[in-house]
DNA sequence: GCCGTTTTCGGCCCGACTGTTTTCAGTCG
């Protein structure tokens, strides 16, 4: 199997981590992380790549020595300069920076003067008192390390964008509720509507000697506070997710809001541009020779280096800066363009809610249509409908939609992909349905060949319309099944077919990146919910986050149509 | 190690907080 993008940016970063413990040139450092960074978020597989033969150190921050890394890696699956200097340097010493507060300096010392190689010597070391003698730790610091060991999961875990808002919602109201405060809004990934948060990011302006700095530290659900100091606080809460908050003056809410949303990859890219023009950007404005010239507003800013204003969730400098100067920005698709959700599930198989319950909650919610895609036989364990079920439900539908007047009922089922790419109902049951969506429940397995072929094999039925949930992840559970999405992309588009982006929160199912690579080749997609109840059905934004983080405008999804281009759009045959 | 409408050499984002120091290094975001 070939190495995954993720497994190379993995490698690189730990070659980072050591060679910063061993004390290498720092610029150097940097430019193995950026290259890894650069290489996690590039929508196309290094392997395919480096295939094809192509110029790998045309991508940004990777030049001819990593390119060349890269391609050992593919066709190896080994970084022989990681090996050399593991020889010197204990590969578990870059776990050990996992622990918060020890960066390579304090590792360093601790490996040197302790031979402390992994999180358990550490912890044996704090609790027999050895580390705090050492040179620039003391008993605070030792008493912080053994705290945070104890308290160690290994992996940290990152946060689902919706119990992120859960969370943040209510800490929201609390600070907006303080005196001096004027302004308070979350920054962060969280802004730029990331599908997992590693941190909160919060950000308020307040006159100066305002106590909402106190007041966040003494928040109910806090569990430890890490740093409070006048402008800036980090905390835990009890949950385990960090919380920071940042205060400015009202003046630098624009400067300080930009700079806190990120990325640091966008951030550090503009204040280059800055650089360039003998400028500065910090949290509080950008300067020019001490005299500040802008931070009101984030518009401002980018307006002063000749930009168009970057939406959040384009801020990862993926090619947005260069496309704000060209004036070729994506007007993103919003939740306000959706005319309808075409996945959602009733009680006629797994769902909780009634046909009429879904239909009614989705005209409440303004839609012009919706299609009722309940499982398909093979999913037994969903009740799964049959060829005369399905046909019952379709004349439930007819009914339904003779007496409401405000909303579309399309009749449609979610199909299973069987195994050898069959579709689990006849076509003559298909054919009298609106539209099908189909999607993998089993054989997760196979090889990415026999994965791919399934699918591309289910899609030559005439009557495949909307490849749902792609990839078959789900956030922090399940890997995606391996499958070459490009080639799938590449299917779709021949045949006519669609993909969904599944707005389900652990699914986001295209994500960012896919959903840009079926841009590129030109396939559309439909943003749906796959709701299981009525409440589910306010999932769409989540969708809608992921497809504009993917740089997809209106015209990109299929279900900002009016209904009757949308039936066009079904019709293969 | 990367990068280039100042450059193929000499730069590389920048400020806050903590703890250990006694003026600052280390870490973080």
């Amino acid at each position: 199997m070939p190495v995954s993008n993720v497994n190379i940016a993995r490698l690189f970063n730990r070659l980072a981590d050591l060679l910063e413990i061993d004390g290498a040139n720092p610029f150097r450092v940097r430019a193995y992380r950026n290259a890894a960074q650069t290489i996690r978020s590039h929508s196309r597989s290094m392997g395919e790549m480096v295939a094809q033969e192509e110029d790998l150190s045309e991508l940004p921050g990777i030049g001819k020595e990593i390119a060349a890394k890269i391609k050992t890696i593919v066709e190896h699956g080994r970084l022989p300069q990681l090996e050399r200097i593991e020889t010197r340097v204990p590969a578990e010493l870059s776990d050990m920076m996992q622990i918060e507060g020890l960066g390579p300096k304090r590792v360093k010392v601790l490996y040197r003067d302790l031979k402390i190689r992994s999180i358990e010597d550490l912890r044996r070391a704090a609790q027999t008192h050895r580390i705090r003698d050492l040179p620039g730790f003391g008993e605070k610091t030792e008493k912080t390390i053994l705290r945070r060991v104890q308290t160690w999961t290994g992996q940290a875990p990152r946060t689902l964008l919706a119990e992120a808002e859960d969370i943040a919602e209510p800490m929201l109201r609390y600070l907006k509720d303080c005196k001096g405060v004027k302004r308070v809004i979350i920054a962060g990934s969280y802004r730029r509507r990331k599908e997992t948060i590693g941190d909160l990011d919060i950000l308020a302006t307040a006159k100066t000697g305002s106590d909402v700095v106190q007041r966040f530290t003494r928040y109910e659900d806090v569990g430890e506070v890490v740093s409070s100091g006048k402008t800036r606080s980090t905390v835990h809460l009890k949950s385990g997710l960090q919380v920071d908050l940042r205060v400015v003056p009202d003046a630098s809410y624009g400067a300080a809001l930009h700079y806190f949303t990120g990325s640091k990859s966008h951030n550090i890219a503009l204040r280059t541009m800055a650089q360039k023009r003998k400028m500065k950007i910090n949290e509080y404005g950008v300067y020019k020779s001490n005299k500040k010239i802008a931070g009101r507003t984030e518009t401002d800013i980018y307006k002063l280096f000749g930009l168009a204003y970057i939406d959040p969730e384009l801020r990862e400098n993926r090619g947005e800066i260069e496309a704000a100067r060209d004036k070729r920005l994506p007007k993103l698709v919003s939740v306000k363009d959706i005319r309808g959700d075409l996945h959602m599930h009733t009680t006629a198989t797994d769902g909780r809610n009634s046909l009429r319950d879904m239909a009614e909650a989705a005209a409440q919610r303004g839609y012009e249509y919706i299609a009722i895609t309940d499982h398909s036989r093979h999913l037994t364990v969903a009740n799964g409908l049959d060829a005369k079920r399905l046909m019952k439900q379709v004349e439930a539908i007819d009914r339904l939609n003779g007496e409401l007047r405000n909303i579309t009922i399309l009749t449609a089922i979610e199909l299973d992909i069987l195994e050898r790419g069959t579709l689990d109902l006849p076509d003559s049951v298909l054919k009298e349905l609106d539209l099908t969506i189909c999607s993998i429940h089993s054989s997760f397995r196979l090889s990415r060949k026999k994965q791919t072929e399934r699918v591309l094999r289910a899609m030559d039925n005439p009557y495949f319309n909307i490849f749902a949930h792609p990839t078959g992840r789900l956030i922090n559970k399940r890997e995606a099944y391996d499958i070459d999405l490009e080639r799938v992309v590449a299917g779709a588009k021949e045949r006519g077919c669609y993909l969904e982006v599944n707005a389900e929160p652990e699914r986001l199912d295209l994500n960012d990146d896919a959903c840009r690579m079926a841009k590129h080749m030109g396939v559309k997609v439909a943003i749906s919910t796959d709701a299981h109840s009525v409440s589910s059905l306010d999932h769409m934004r989540f969708g809608v986050d992921q497809a504009r983080r993917g740089w997809l405008e209106a015209s990109d999804v299929i279900n900002t149509r009016p209904l009757n281009t949308l039936r066009r759009l079904f019709k293969r045959i």
